[in-house]
DNA sequence: CGTCAGTAGTTGCGATGTCAACTATTGTTG
DNA sequence: CAACAATAGTTGACATCGCAACTACTGACG
């Protein structure tokens, strides 16, 4: 039924090699993840942000931009992670709409962890995988979609 | 508050490269298909699975094995394209637990449509961004993440 | 043949995420 | 400085998806 077997510009093994690449290796990190350290990809991004910022601490806003996620989304897994006793939130000195989020020592804590065993999974499913040449090319190609 | 502003290993851009690509270029791209065609890329893939199967069928199973959805996932999926008109659910013959969904007309026009759209979408978000060695590269890199 | 493990698909429930509307605060402008 | 647009964040309603339990059917084995 295709217009006889090959519909594909020359591009499109390139675009479906990085959508399944993505999908096949989060879907394989995630779960590890989540029974080793408890949680999410998505709280361990934004404890990462957290513990690289200066005094551990962001605005709602900042983590907001930085990520895949909406305003509301974002204002929900805050939720979640603050409930979780891994962030706090706190005023922002000089303007009372904003919330500043704060890192707790518990979520250093486990940031430290879950990060040094996320990145044996990672090691393990995707960069494994691929040459040192071929990582090279790969994040010079792709570096524009993250770089800003 | 990193262990001195170089935690990831060499691979690491390349990862997120790979992770940056694939979900700004989604979310960029599906949009444009919910307002030019109407539908979701989860219901174009299906649609197309379907385009380009012998008779335009496929069984549940199938559909699920080559997609990223779980088995109820891909039900509820098919439970809302076929309350839009697009796919119909067959029973398989010899084998009454199965259940085949057929393509409609219907579906098949609005796939051959939504596609070239969305062809054009993807050109301008993802492939005009890199050089043909570059589309190539990756091509060859990540293939084995889908390639079965 | 009758039993019973295995397979196909669906469904209830809960988790997560978006959109649009809302509240509260800030800044701008005549 | 009063009025009003803009900004920060939250919330309610809803969509989507996974897991585990369920139904229905098939096939293998004694």
């Amino acid at each position: 039924m295709t217009n006889d077997g090959r519909v594909d510009p020359l591009w499109f093994d390139s675009w479906r090699g990085v959508l399944f690449a993505s999908a096949r290796v989060l879907s394989a990190v995630e779960p590890r993840l989540q029974e080793h350290s408890g949680i999410s990809l998505a709280f361990l991004d934004v404890l990462g942000r957290l513990y690289d910022a200066p005094e551990g601490k962001l605005r709602m806003q900042e983590l907001q931009q930085r990520s895949l996620f909406t305003r509301s989304g974002m204002t929900r897994l805050v939720d979640r992670m603050e409930a979780a006793g891994l962030v706090r939130r706190e005023s922002v000195p000089g303007d009372r709409r904003g919330v500043l989020v704060a890192i707790t020592p518990e979520g250093s804590r486990l940031h430290e962890e879950a990060l040094a065993r996320h990145l044996l999974d990672l090691e393990q499913e995707f960069a494994s995988r691929l040459t040192p040449a071929q990582h090279k090319a790969l994040a010079e190609a792709l570096s524009q979609f993250w770089h800003e």
